[in-house]
DNA sequence: ACACCACACTAGAGCGCTCTAGTAGGATCG
DNA sequence: CGATCCTACTAGAGCGCTCTAGTGTGGTGT
């Protein structure tokens, strides 16, 4: 199992190491005829090129680190998905590293891509405050996508626009109880928590939050008492589609149905957006795109370190399916 | 944004850069004092070990590479887990690499991981036929989850067993026509069939089998002619559990349910098989373990590389929820 | 005829580590 | 008190590449 080397293909080409590895790389300066030669020799003896040494040799910062939080959730391999697609053919490659809901992974999937020596990281859905970014952001440049991190080149959408977009339209339904089932763990959440409380008060009405955390479990455990009262919301805005499924679970745990006596709101519209029969209402942050233009925005930061900061936000989209419609006994 | 070297540290520290990696690896050979001294010049000097060098010094085999066929998948999230949760604390690190339900980059991102120098690769969900694999297991240990390679490692559930399970319990409600929605893309799958097939034909009934794709969608579009037909089958089985969120797409879109009118099995258990409202009766793979357990046995191929190849078979567990009943006009 | 240049190729240093072989020096023992 | 051993440490080779600074050769221009 002990590979060819260089050197190996070198001998069996008859030429010098230094040709082989020109010929590898692709750059100019080996003639067509013996290029030919040192891939059938390379070819012989099973040779494929040692990326560690490769990227040793080069200290080049060839390849790009993607942070993801959760394997769990669909957004990220939207994100994925978009972050391929731009760096394919641009000869740079993907380390991938996968943190946790819990958080506790995260700076330990952030190193990992450090002491691999990335050029630089693209992260999304990190839970580490900014703080700590920043301090991360001193041995590597950092790309943040999901949400806008000072200092730091940020690839977002607009969650506080998405937020209060989908919190208007519950509002144009006619509910006036509006409930936000939220996430406290990151700044992206804050920010669509944010969007609601504004819109709820310009319409001089309460908003009223609910805790949760990120999961869809979590959030029908959290939703349920809410249900349960008889004086219970017309309207449930959750953070993410995930939590939404969860407040779905409740809601059809208890003989209920939305948006007849209940109305749901998800945000990120995954795939867990669209279960079968029902289709959720939710908030488009148009996740793959987000993905592309963070993967091209970090090619970008690679080639001109000293370029000034990158702060984009894009507009996400509100998408009105079947979950959300007037309260009821509301006319 | 240069990093500091180990040379940086030593000196630093008023040592020698071996001492430094000795302090660093966490081997004995260096005094309590002197480790708190190196680990405080590191700590002034920002610095992070450079994995690229340690791994072409030691030249070992201390990652683990992992393929996973496709992010949209929950499968291969829970397999991921299982797999970190194996190899945590056992000083290896996972390298992933990503397919895709094309197929078209497995083979890309199966060479990605070769070049990376890691000592095994566990492989989830591969598309690609038994003889490339054989071919690639040429330059590095191959273990494969989701399908028994001969040859190869293999650390797989027992699809055959699985889907005569679920097929006997739809004959056992009474089903009679059954369609199976196939994909013809890989042996796992097609145990899956074949599982159908045997225990149909050992029910003296017809197998139908409608080919597919990997994908909710086109499972959707290519089941639509079957549910129109008006001598329709009253069950449906799914070769995995996104399919047949497809077949309940196309059901709830004739605005027919299940099971009243039509009876839908999945397979996987994944949480694309709890939707709210229904719950698909589907069959567990566990596929958390199955990443456990994969991942193990390759930690055990990394230390004993002539151990004789492992095949090991798990059993998969029937869960009956809601989308399977007695076939309409059944009394 | 000679300088000149482009092209194909080579030698060798070095990327940042690990690891083997070895040294210095103190403790232990007969 | 010298032999022995252990512990803490160092020197230096080498992992498989890349890349700079060359060398040699054949064609071109004058």
């Amino acid at each position: 199992m002990k590979s060819a080397t260089m050197e190996d293909v070198a001998r069996e080409a008859g030429v010098s190491r230094a040709l082989v590895s020109i010929a590898f790389r692709g750059v100019s300066g080996v003639s067509d005829e013996t290029r030919e030669h040192i891939f059938a020799a390379a070819q012989r003896l099973n040779y494929q090129p040692n990326r560690i040494a490769s990227l040793l040799a080069s200290k080049s910062t060839s390849s790009i680190g993607v942070f993801l939080l959760d394997l769990h959730n669909d957004l990220f391999a939207d994100v994925h998905d978009g972050i391929r697609k731009a760096i394919a053919g641009s000869g740079k490659h993907m380390v991938l590293s996968v943190g946790s809901v819990e958080g506790e992974l995260d700076a330990t999937a952030l190193n990992a891509l450090i002491q691999s020596r990335v050029g630089i990281i693209i992260a999304a859905g990190l839970l580490l405050p900014d703080e700590d970014l920043l301090k991360f952001s001193r041995s590597v440049p950092i790309l943040s996508t999901a949400r806008r991190v000072p200092g730091l080149d940020s690839v977002y959408s607009d969650n506080l626009s998405g937020a209060q977009a989908a919190t208007r339209h519950l509002l144009n339904l006619g509910h006036r109880r509006v409930v936000f089932l939220a996430n406290p763990q990151t700044d992206g959440y804050l920010e669509r928590q944010k969007g609601f409380v504004t819109v709820m008060k310009e319409a001089g009405l309460t908003p009223e939050i609910q805790p949760s955390a990120y999961s869809r479990t979590q959030a029908a455990r959290d939703i349920g008492p809410l249900l349960d009262h008889p004086d219970r919301p017309t309207a449930i805005f959750a953070h993410n589609d995930q939590s939404a499924l969860g407040v779905l679970d409740a809601i059809a745990a208890r003989g209920m149905r939305a948006p007849s006596d209940i109305s749901v709101v998800g945000y990120d519209n995954t795939s867990a957006s669209t279960p079968p029969g029902i289709a959720l209402t939710t908030v488009d942050i148009h996740a793959q795109d987000l993905g592309r233009t963070a993967a091209e925005k970090a090619l970008q930061r690679l080639t001109d370190p000293g370029a000034p900061i990158i702060d984009l936000a894009s507009e996400p989209t509100l998408i009105v399916r079947g979950t959300t419609g007037p309260p009821p006994h509301a006319s």
